[in-house]
DNA sequence: GATGAATGAGCTTTCATTCAT
DNA sequence: CATGAATGAAAGCTCATTCAT
């Protein structure tokens, strides 16, 4: 019992320690982001870091990797509902435009990691395997929606889900913090659903 | 006449070192490439550097605005020519899109300055003015392509130059060195020009 | 408690680099001591320093005005005792020459960075401050001395002041090490109340 | 003669240099002075400096005791005139203490050397040298006076000699530039005198 | 003889990591 | 476990000095 109470402790202590990596992360850079930083911000002396990742490359990966697994995994049950393809995308895309400003900082750490491939080696490997599942599924999911006639057929899914990963990741790196108040932000989301060349009846 | 000759050399010099600035701080990120590493792989030893730049962070900001304003040059001469505005945009298209794998390095750059807008703000500032320019020609040929009966008339021209731009680079960031080899790479390159909704007869 | 032993450490260990920053800078000035140095000589390694004050500058303000305060101190407390101006004066110059040797390191530190005003601007005043509530504080007990007849009334108090501090600093500065050892020593002191002009029958 | 024209020039851009070096050195101090910032000044090139000092050293050694003997020079002349002891002693005290100002730097480089003995010993044992033959050739005159009845003969002339030094080196630190402008200034000068322990009839 | 670009050793400062308490 | 002082390698930058032109 003891046990189960120092465990939890631990857990959030962690989890505590990797939220503020990312954000730090996200906002300076991994070697611009001290660790003693990260720990003065929770609260905690350096050397508590220490105690949770072993080296401050592995809490790097830690904040890249777990939200974003968290992400996809939301992303994902999303696209396994029980609804006709097109409903399952625009709600994909709705809820990812929605709450882009809510993970910022995740989207802003993985572009931090793909823009530095030849640094960071294996957990940009990591970072497009993740990004693999994710397109597969929307890939598979898009040309369902084709062949009901949903979709304009002349597009190759691949592409399509290529498209649009790379339109949610520019959108959000080349606008700022206040991504959501652009004046053209409700266009552009409508944008992203308009990339997947829908077949106009059932756009609506 | 031997002043213009050491004028010249140095002109030569400053040049190989911003383009291997270029590379290194577009592989590794600016903290982690050391300026020892660009005077080496040059062939010059590290106090040569600031000869010609005062400290490292003025050769990032060389090395970031320069390329691109180069960049931007040739695509406001492009969109400046006399053609029809959907001649001009399906040029610009193709022009950046195949020209991506040669300035890979120096997009990547504008993305990591973009990426840490907290970390580099008088910086970013002059890029996002730099991509300002950029958005804001595009949004002038598009109008005109639109009032032409070129461009499907339903969609804001600021949105749909955003759109372009972040399309651009969202394909840049997530497809890597290899992109142009990408199987969908040309499919890819057609849809950015799909995003501007041309009218139909016009695009093929 | 573990506190107040941690504490004490630290305070104690500060001093060490004070005092080993003193002689360093003293012999070799600031800029041809290295911190590395200071911290190789009280046995700790280079980064040390840099825990207990955050540049070298500061190190060398606080090398600087702190023992200077503390001479000050024990100077003025000296001149405030209850006897007759005269015999104040008398044990000030004493005092200030007996011990000459045991704080010529600091002498020396003062004595450069008012040979350097313009490299050390604030410290320089914050020097003079210093110099000048000591002159104040002698011209006063100066001052009243003359009323009681015990100096020769002809001189000005704040001239007879300045005249005093600038004896001792030249000859701290004119005399070497083995200041003490001057087969002239005992008569330089004797001159230095000497220049106080002091009424004949209270010299004796 | 073209030789000789060539000689000239040398010579008057030596000078050049030392008189740059000079304040220069007297006003950052050795290490804070560079050989750059001093070729600037004098509009030459860096190369330029090392045509005429080997290193930057010699070049300290140059500005610190060339002017010295000038000045000794110029104040052993006077004491070898043909007057009392006392006016001579006068005369020199007079002429010192008024053309102060002008060689301020002179002097200050003077005492920085003597702060720094351990750093220039080679050039700190060249300048007390100096100093020596100085305070030597006062000690003589003083002597002559002394038994002349002009000074009161109990003071040693070694000892004033010495004080009368360390005086005029304290007065220069401790008052900063406008050492003249002290409203004490007349009063300290005529205090200077007072040390050398005049008999009254002469002092008038 | 003057130039000024290149050199490279040396400096201050930072920071991930360790470990005695 | 948490602490936080100590470590020491590594970085950016400076500058006396050299030398080809």
């Amino acid at each position: 019992m003891a046990r189960t109470v120092n465990e939890e402790k631990r857990l959030e202590r962690r989890k505590r320690i990797l939220e503020e990596a990312v954000v730090l992360f996200a906002e300076s850079g991994y070697s611009n982001t001290t660790t003693a930083l990260i720990a003065k911000n929770i609260g905690v002396t350096s050397g508590t870091i220490f105690q949770y990742f072993p080296t401050k490359e592995t809490l790097f990966h830690a904040a890249v990797l777990e939200p974003l697994e968290d992400i996809q995994k939301k992303s994902l049950a999303m696209l396994q509902q029980d609804e006709s393809p097109a409903a399952l995308i625009k709600n994909m895309v709705e809820e990812q435009f929605n709450h882009i400003y809510s993970y910022t900082n995740e989207l802003r750490l993985v572009q931090s990691v793909l823009g530095q491939r030849i640094r960071f080696p294996e957990l940009t490997q990591q970072v497009l395997d993740s990004i693999k599942v994710m397109t597969d599924t929307i890939e598979c999911v898009y040309a369902k929606g084709q062949s009901l006639g949903e979709f304009n057929p002349g597009f190759s899914p691949a592409m399509i889900s290529r498209s649009y990963i790379s339109f949610l990741n520019g959108v959000a790196l080349t606008l700022g913090e206040d991504i959501v108040h652009h004046p053209e932000w409700e266009n552009l989301k409508a944008h992203a659903y308009y990339l997947f060349a829908p077949v106009q009846h059932s756009t609506n």
